[in-house]
DNA sequence: AATGAAATATACTCCCT
DNA sequence: AGGGAGTATATTTCATT
C-alpha cells in the first residue's frame, strides 16, 4: 500500500496520541476534518492502522515484574503451545522468531511466585529462559516514516 | 496505587480501542461522561495510563522486517549503547534486562540490507544475536485486571 | 479526494449534591 | 466523587467541485 506524505504526518501524530480529534489533526496538516477523517478510515481498512491501544503501567496495574521469556520447543509441541499461550492472559507479545528459540514473550506478573507458576507451565512444551525487564529505554516508538 | 473495579473497566475498554468517547465507555460503565473523564484524567495523572498509541503495521507501512535483537554489552559500553540507541528510529522497543544479554530490542527493517548496517553500527558496543519475527502470535493484550 | 454546511454527538466548565 | 446544565467543539453525512 501507498502511503503518502499526508498520511505519513497523519500517522506520526496518531502513533503519538492516538486520542487526537480528526479536527486537530486537521489543522495540523492543513485538512478539513472530514479529510482527515476519511484517510483514517481508509487507512484502518487497509490494515495499515491496526488498532488504538493505550499503554497501561504494569507497575502502577499491580504488577510487580516484568519478563522476556524465550521458548525452544521440544519436538511436536510448537503447535500446541501456540494454541496454549492465547490462554494465558499474563502474555503481553508473543512472536515467533528464528534462531535456537522458536518463541518469544513479554509476560507481567503480580510476584515471583506468578513467575515461578508460569514457567510451570510451560516445561511440558519446552526449553525455557527468562529475563527479567529491569527498565524501559525505549518504549513504543512511532514507526518513522522513511530510511533511517 | 489504588486502581477501583470501575477504573479497570474504563482501563480495558481503552486498551482494546483508546479511541472510544469518554460518553460511550459512560454507558457501558454506568458514568456520565464528566465522571469518566476526571477518572482517565487522574489516571493520566498518576502514571497508570502512560499514553495512548496508534498500532500501525510495519509491513504496510514499507517495512519488511521486524528484528529481535539482543545485546550483550562490553565492559563500559553499556551507558554509551544505551545513550546512543536513542538514535536508532528503527528501534519500536528497547529493554534493559537481567540474565547474559543486557539488552534486548524490537526494531523494524526496511530490508536485509538495512538490518546489516543496523548491526554493523552495534559491533563496537557489544555482541549481538538477532532473531527475525516470523508472526505474531499476541499482539498488545490488554493488561487483565488480577490474578490469571 | 477534498470542501463547506447542517444535524447530531461529544467534550468542557461550572455549580450543585 | 459524581450528576446536570450550558456552551464550545467535534463528528457525521451529504451535496458539490
Amino acid at each position: 500500500m501507498k502511503v503518502d506524505k499526508l498520511n505519513w504526518e497523519i500517522l506520526t501524530m496518531l502513533q503519538q496520541n492516538a486520542r487526537l480529534s480528526n479536527a486537530e489533526i486537521g489543522r495540523k496538516v492543513g485538512l478539513s476534518s472530514p479529510a482527515v477523517a476519511e484517510r483514517i478510515k481508509k487507512m484502518e481498512d487497509l490494515g495499515v492502522i491496526n488498532g488504538y491501544r493505550t499503554d497501561v503501567s504494569y507497575t502502577a496495574a499491580g504488577y510487580q515484574l516484568k519478563a522476556i521469556i524465550t521458548v525452544r520447543a521440544f519436538m511436536g509441541k510448537l503447535k500446541p503451545f501456540l494454541e496454549k499461550i492465547r490462554e494465558f492472559r499474563e502474555v503481553v507479545n508473543c512472536y515467533r522468531i528464528t534462531g535456537n528459540e522458536n518463541i518469544i514473550m513479554e509476560v507481567v506478573f503480580h510476584d515471583q511466585k506468578h513467575l515461578e507458576g508460569f514457567i510451570d507451565k510451560l516445561i511440558t512444551y519446552g526449553e525455557t529462559r527468562t529475563h527479567i525487564v529491569l527498565s524501559n529505554v525505549i518504549s513504543n516508538a512511532p514507526i518513522p516514516s522513511r530510511s533511517v
